[in-house]
DNA sequence: GTGAAAGCGCTAACAA
DNA sequence: TTGTTAGCGCTTTCAC
């Protein structure tokens, strides 16, 4: 078993203090004056003996960790892992480490993960809910500064930034109806979840406004089994719609199934949008008209604004509850019939 | 400024010493007989101001942090994701913290953020490496346990689990020839990665094996837009495959698109076959024949074999350089034509 | 220019 | 059944 290398192993070996060692490593040699053979006789010999610091002991001594958690409901959802690979990257760049943990969509999962991020000394935890409300509220109360990405909650006093998801909707929904449409369907994901009951605001919203007869919601899950089963019930109804909002790509995959199956083509016979803008609706049988979100924006901007509130001296810090919404844009492919 | 809590708080508050606390705090109140009043009093006033374990402190004192660190070229390949999430579930479960980074498929990036995690007192270590090889040579003389994941390098002696990528492509040449194709071009990704080379020796011991002709090798990296360009290029030539084999479906994507450029029916004019088969693979054009790679089994036994090394008395370590192959197996679907 | 020593929060010998 | 104390590796105040 090789010795650990420590501060101590290098001062030792220099025949010079803890102190001096320390100062030099962290390169604040020329604050203190350090005599440059001296600094340079440190450096060499932490390079000679292959000196790694020691994070915790940092850590604990500083009670600072450059550590940032990142909670999500799932890495294998496209959406989530491009937030996590956006801020990975950028946190890193500026000298943070990410710890990550994927709840796989689990509320409890959720709230025992929470607990073991809050014991790991973060300095900021950037998090995407499952929608369960109260497995956050312990967090208001500590002082840790967070960010919600994407998905929030309305009276959880906390900083968020996400889509426009209202607005997503609306454009879609405006799309279709300059396109001639009036029966539309809707299937949409999680009913608890703040990114979707937004969606369904703005689909509910745009009925009403355009005083529209027929209206119809499906679905309670952001998956492609969810799609397909929900367009199938839907296709056994008396009235059908002439146009389909998916409110995702995973559920725009089942749908696209079900549409197959009934031999409906889109969009002679069914049109479809979705949300999302994944890469592979180019190839699709029939390229899918969809709502691209700015995910890398959103990303960089959540990371950037936790940055601020952990770094921002704390008589200037941004006030909580700050909501940022960026504005998605449509992207316009063959999905949509002219009526 | 709230103040802190930490064992000392409960002692004090409580009249009991901080062994005492520690040990009722840690499950050991049993070993130690605690009585069980003094137990419950800790564990009350625990709860009552909130008590959050420093693992800070934990790590340093008994140098072990329950940290593993997770190495990966980009989250945002949906295979790697779903390593990312399957290994974050399971090591979550069994008490440990994962430490993600993603080096944007940059090997300088890949080495720093190498020598980031070696500092943070990491338990282990899973990767999965972009292929340079050299980044990782001083990972061998460290003794920290590590496993390859997917990719890995022929003479670094570190334990590895993968799918069996040569079989793979073997499996998808033998379809390809049963069914009477005789000119099979391939389309490649990066050409120092190990899944690449391997997939690349199937293909061309295939082609010697059977004593083919026709030989075409393009590509050289895990992208639509090479998939595409490459495609492009390949169709120029005076003689025309009757297959295409993309090393990925990323790969495919591009092909797909630049056979659609140019007319050419899948399958009647030209065949496709890939390796990955993501989820809307089923749902293209023409649906695509691919092979599956046992992506959550090579997870889950990477992570398992990880904690194995980690877990074990030292002296039934397992032998460095151990070899996990996966067999993966064919999705049908209807993107080869039969002549 | 450099060093001695205290202490971050926790655990585990050793003591009682 | 419970307590005292040393020390993990590091930084920083204070001293020289």
């Amino acid at each position: 078993m090789e010795k650990i290398v420590t501060i101590k192993t290098i001062a030792n070996n220099t025949n010079l203090s803890l102190t001096t060692v320390s100062r030099v490593l962290n390169g604040s040699a020329e604050k203190y004056r350090i005599a440059a053979k001296t600094a340079k006789l440190v450096l060499e010999e932490a390079n000679r003996v292959g000196y790694i610091p020691n994070m915790a002991a940092k850590t604990l001594r500083l009670n600072k960790s450059r550590t940032i958690g990142l909670l999500l409901p799932s890495l294998s959802n496209p959406f989530f892992s491009l937030v996590a690979s956006t801020v990975n990257q950028l946190l890193y760049t500026r000298g943070y480490v990410v710890l990550m943990s994927d709840c796989n969509n689990d509320k409890d999962e959720e709230k025992k993960l929470l607990r073991t991020m809050l014991s790991q000394n973060l300095m900021g935890l950037l998090v995407i809910p499952t929608g369960e409300k109260k497995n956050f509220v312990d967090l208001t109360s500590s002082r840790l500064p967070s960010i919600f990405i994407d998905r929030y909650f309305k009276d959880v006093a906390f900083n968020h930034v996400a889509t426009d998801h209202y607005g997503s909707v609306q454009q879609l929904m405006g799309l279709l109806y300059e396109n001639g449409h009036r029966e539309i369907a809707c299937i949409q994901g999680d009913l608890n979840v703040m990114s979707n009951m937004l969606r369904i605001d703005g689909y509910k919203n745009f009925i009403k406004d355009q005083n529209l007869e027929y209206s119809y919601i499906g679905g309670s899950s952001f998956t492609s089994e969810e799609g397909y089963i929900e367009t199938k019930i839907l296709l056994q109804k008396q009235e059908r719609p002439t146009a389909i909002l998916a409110l995702s790509d995973t559920i725009l995959l089942g749908v696209l199934k079900a549409l197959k199956e009934e031999k409906l083509q889109v969009p002679d016979q069914m049109s479809v949008v979705s949300i999302d803008n994944s890469e592979y609706l180019d190839y699709l049988e029939v390229p899918i008209t969809s709502v691209s979100q700015p995910v890398r924006q959103i990303s960089n901007l959540a990371a950037k604004l936790l940055l601020g509130l952990i770094e921002a001296p704390v008589d200037t810090k941004i006030q909580d509850n700050h909501s940022i919404l960026l504005e998605s844009h449509i992207i316009h492919r063959s999905s949509v019939l002219k009526r």
